[in-house]
DNA sequence: GTCTATAACTAGATAGAC
DNA sequence: GTCTATCTAGTTATAGAC
């Protein structure tokens, strides 16, 4: 295995327990078990090191999420918001085969990259992955057409809040839930219970 | 206006702006402009600090809070999602007399609270202000009552995410808005907005 | 109570030997 | 490509003069 992989493996799982701000270079290559020099040889710097612990996991995700999102954008038949965010599952879910715990530890790096580091993330997605962002925006748009574009912009966002911290703190979660309910879930049931709860807050009725 | 509550606002303004990790002690007592050391004379240590700045609004807003969600209890009818949701909405707006912007920046050091320094603020709130918590599953149990433990449990999370997240990030999405459909939201309004959608998320259907 | 000065430590980044 | 050693700049916290 390559010291930059080795890198790339310690970064992110202490980058999703303990955020970017929250991990220092020393950390991360001491459970890499790596020189401190080598990350700023094979990165550049450690925003660097970040951006390439999210592109690994994103140049995965987009070309599947581009597919699942254009198949429902294309097909005669209006989806339900149910079947757009649904689409989302598979391709979440291949993330595991990028390496163990994928989708849990991507979810939490998004969780993260959103309030750590003022908007990096934001900034990262809108730019880098803008195709996705729009397929999405017309699949609601054809199963709730009703909607109004702000209405809109602001529940996408709602959305985007509520997976995204249910992910960040996914581990403590299912930790409690585990303890209170004796329930030992996966996160592939933790989405499953999130889908109908943000697909009923995205169908809302408009309340102007 | 005293050394203590200079550096209270300024620690305020710059957590709910940058984190807890990501403001120094040496940025608040410059905007505050005390000398650095005023801050351990003041509250001991950092750590001290942010409970100060988080509890200079619980204080206010807890015991508003549990009469209002009180008075939903002991109410002889079945409230609904909506009723139960819009009982945080005066005493939340209340923080507004206790400084300028105080609901905005309240609800934004909770978000920044949840998802820096690992879950530091969830342990503040389940054991200070437990009581706060359970008035609130009591009075959703009352609306919903087929909802099981465990899947409140879960859409309480979800809700607490989706509003933690919107409120850490309002500032940005504030200024999308302004932008992209010249509409300047104020925070009441943007509170407005998400009710009904984790009205909608808390009600969906139970699925299994 | 407020100040200066500084201790004690950690951060990211780099020069230069091998 | 990998190492040690070190630089610079930042952090929290404190001792002691006023």
């Amino acid at each position: 295995m390559s010291t930059k992989n080795k890198i790339l493996d310690a970064a992110e799982s202490l980058f999703a327990e303990h955020g970017f701000n929250g991990t220092s270079l020393r950390e991360i290559t001491s459970k890499a078990e790596v020189n401190l020099a080598a990350v700023n040889y094979h990165f550049g710097s450690k925003k660097e090191l970040i951006k390439a612990v999210m592109s690994r996991y994103m140049n995965v995700l987009a070309p599947l999420l581009e597919a699942a999102l254009s198949d429902i954008c294309e097909q005669e038949n209006k989806p339900s918001l149910t079947e757009v965010l649904t689409a989302f599952i598979e391709p979440l879910l291949a993330l595991n085969e990028v390496k163990e715990n994928g989708t849990s530890n991507f979810l939490q790096l998004l969780g993260r990259g959103y309030t750590d580091s003022q908007g990096f993330l934001r900034w990262f997605l809108t730019t880098q992955y803008p195709s996705v962002i729009s397929l999405f925006v017309n699949a609601v748009q054809k199963a709730y057409p009703e909607l109004t574009a702000e209405e809109m912009f602001w529940r996408l966002h709602f959305t985007m809040g509520t997976v995204v911290f249910t992910m960040s703190s996914s581990d403590a979660l299912m930790d409690i839930a585990k303890n209170d309910f004796d329930k030992d879930l996966s996160i592939a049931e933790v989405i499953q219970k999130v889908i109908p709860y943000v697909a009923a807050g995205v169908g809302a009725p408009i309340s102007d």
